[in-house]
DNA sequence: AACTATTTATAAGA
DNA sequence: TTCTTATAAATAGTT
């Protein structure tokens, strides 16, 4: 058993695996102690945090402060803290967003009717002319719409009705004629689905409820 | 001179100020070199932030890697971190904000006449009536506007001609009869700065020059 | 800042 | 990991 070789070692990584984590634990404790000392010799604040190369974490941090508190001094220290660049590009990303979501408002406001007092008269002028031509594109496609609707409504009537004249054909040709056509009602409900169409064309003769328009002004849009 | 006195001490404050002053910037250093050797030996990454009683900053930080990368690193590592109620309730912010925005731009984009074909028949009768409504308002506040200005204009108006008539009757009785009405003009523009009002008021039929539609639709609402 | 007697840290071995 | 111990390194008191 040789017990020679402890000695000087130079300051480089240690390549052995084992040895390199029993090192770092040693010399770890090693300097969490003086961190230890310095804090209570000198009246000092530590903050050490160290990652071994297998990223464990170790902290030392001075009595009576925190990790935190220590950082924000460090920043405060230093005037430009660390995060201005991504903390202050947040901060002003978020003045942009303010702003602009301030805008928006005021045209939705403008759009809807309100704040004109705001308005000069040329204004008044350009944002009628506006909404004129808004409205007429939400009429156009309403109309369109509707225009889709109906005619794919009335194709399914005419298949239905194809289909209603093949079914009396086809019972003619196995029964004899068909005196009663009162079962009508039943083959097209048999059809399935296709009912609804009805009820959907015949409510675009209704007028809208009033209430329904806070449908569109009425999301609420306030910030938390 | 005696050279005997080195040697152990208690760890606790050193009541000299110079004695604990010194005593810092020596232990300093040599946790400053432990970790940087540690850093190499173990293939660590170390932060050590030390301020003094006199809250002077020193720190070190392992090559090839930021205070703040480490701090990241350790807030990751910890699950919960520090910062969190800051920096995540920013981030939050951000969020609604930019879902508050892209609502606001929906609506606007609606209420211009756009993206309708994401609209419902039922959407779409809203959206028309709430429009036409719109325009109601506009144009009531158009025709307030207007019926305002002209009421001044006409007020002015009669005004200057009081002045005027009463100009005719000082010339009158001081100089006889005056025959010629010729200088009307230069009497109106002696009165000053109401000239501009009849401009104005004949530019009130002028039609809208369609690119000041502009002037609504056209704000850059894109982010940088 | 430099010196050095001593204490402290630690590398290698167990 | 922890202990041991020879040796290297740090440092308290001094100059």
């Amino acid at each position: 058993m040789k017990k020679m070789g402890r000695g000087k070692i130079e300051i480089k990584k240690i390549e052995n695996r084992t040895n390199r984590q029993v090192t770092y634990s040693k010399r770890r404790n090693g300097i969490f102690k003086k961190a230890q000392e310095l804090t209570v010799l000198c009246d000092a604040k530590v903050s050490l945090i160290m990652f071994s190369c297998t990223d464990k974490l170790h902290e030392y941090i001075s009595p009576n402060t925190t990790t935190k508190k220590i950082y924000d001094q460090y920043q405060r220290t230093l005037g430009v803290d660390i995060w201005s660049t991504h903390y202050e590009r947040m901060q002003e990303n978020l003045r942009k967003l303010k702003e602009i979501n301030s805008t928006l408002r005021r045209e939705i406001s403008y759009r809807s009717g309100g704040d004109l007092i705001d308005l000069s008269l040329e204004e008044l002028r350009g944002l009628e002319q506006n909404i004129v031509e808004s409205l007429d594109l939400v009429r156009n496609r309403k109309y369109h719409v509707i225009k889709t609707q109906t005619d794919t409504t009335k194709k399914k009537v005419k298949n239905l009705e194809q289909r209603h004249g093949h079914l009396l054909l086809d019972l003619e040709s196995k029964y004899g004629l068909v005196e009663n056509e009162g079962d009508y009602e039943s083959a097209v409900a048999y059809a399935g689905g296709a009912a609804g169409l009805f009820t959907f064309s015949l409510q675009s003769h209704h007028r809208q409820n009033p209430q329904q328009r806070g449908d569109y002004a009425g999301h609420d849009l306030r910030l938390a």
